[in-house]
DNA sequence: CTTTTTTCTGAATGACCGTTCAAGTTTCAG
DNA sequence: CTGAAACTTGAACGGTCATTCAGAAAAAAG
């Protein structure tokens, strides 16, 4: 057990670097160097660690995926309705914990070079193909399905363009009013 | 006249190739060689016409808002009532000539890389503007003023979620479909 | 045809970067 | 304390790429 603590501790470490060094510079212009610097650590310990460049980019969108799973599944137990349910996947993508510039100025670099390396347009796929299927299995309870898949396209289409619009934002963004704004969105298009 | 018409030959010419070239490669990937391949032509000509790789994106971007711009102002001036002119908007973004995924593609990489450039950060934020007070000014027409904001906000985000979906699509993209679907969701927003 | 201007490119340049590796330092079980 | 295992990094390596430049080729002008 103390055998692999440090090795999480600067994984950890490592990644957080990554998010702040990709959001500053873009995914495949940051250096190796610059991100050591960011964790006051050295390029080579960063190979140590995750063996290549793409291994720490793949290790760090895992994180983040990791962390928008955690949040819908916390807000889906709480849920108790359909709709409930269906609000809690909104609420999960504009968490306070996911929804700031950096996070989604990183995951649109992760967007953006998905379709050029394997390894990450797999874990976009994976996640895009979960979100899909957890909205549309609520939708089903509240529409009728001829209605659905529009419905469907309609919220994750305007999930994605949020995070779009706040990744080029230059002011911070308010997480609370976008979640409230998603809310909206959803009533509108069960009306 | 003839002084300048090889000069334009050229810079069409290299412009196409680099839509090509950055759609399979990526933007900040893709090598001058590459474009240049595409092309048929030499690296170095490239510098010539374009002055630098930076000058051959800003002038390629400027092509593609161009094209945006031209789609947009001839659905426009065929419109009739407000409503009909907010689907021209939409229908402009989803046109035959532009919402393809290879299209859709090179904006994703022009949106991801935009943070990064104050030329294409520029050119970015001028057409998010534009497009924001045409969207605005007819949804004034057609809705109370406080739920004019909420409106907007959704149908621009909806817009850029589906360009963003398309680019990641793996199979060609039916703009007739995509049409038709985004007048639903007007429709919806006008509800 | 001759000159001048424009177009075009191969080769050289210089800078940058991911990765490797040998050698040092730290950690910790025994 | 001692040796081995884990950790760390400076320096070197090999490779890539945008850009430059001298000069060839083509086009236009005279």
């Amino acid at each position: 057990m103390g055998r692999k603590r440090i090795r999480d501790i600067r994984n950890e470490e490592l990644i957080e670097a990554t998010i702040v060094a990709v959001h500053k510079r873009g995914y495949s212009v940051v250096t190796m160097a610059e991100i050591a610097q960011e964790a006051g650590a050295s390029a080579a310990s960063i190979n140590y660690y995750f063996g290549s460049k793409e291994g720490l980019m793949e290790a760090t969108m895992r994180h983040l995926l990791r962390k928008l799973r955690t949040a819908m599944i916390d807000g889906y137990s709480a849920a108790q309705t359909p709709k409930e349910r269906l609000y809690a996947v909104m609420d999960a993508n504009f968490s306070d914990r996911l929804f700031s510039v950096p996070q989604c100025s990183i995951w649109m670099q992760f967007w953006a070079n998905a379709p050029y390396s394997p390894r990450l347009a797999r874990l976009h796929r994976i996640n895009r193909t979960r979100v899909r299927s957890h909205v549309r299995a609520e939708l089903t309870n509240l529409l009728p399905t001829d209605r659905v898949e529009t419905a469907r396209s309609a919220l994750q289409c305007y999930m994605d363009g949020v995070w779009l619009e706040a990744a080029q934002s230059e002011k911070s963004v308010d997480a609370e009013a976008a979640r409230r704004a998603a809310h909206r969105v959803v009533d509108l298009t069960l009306s």
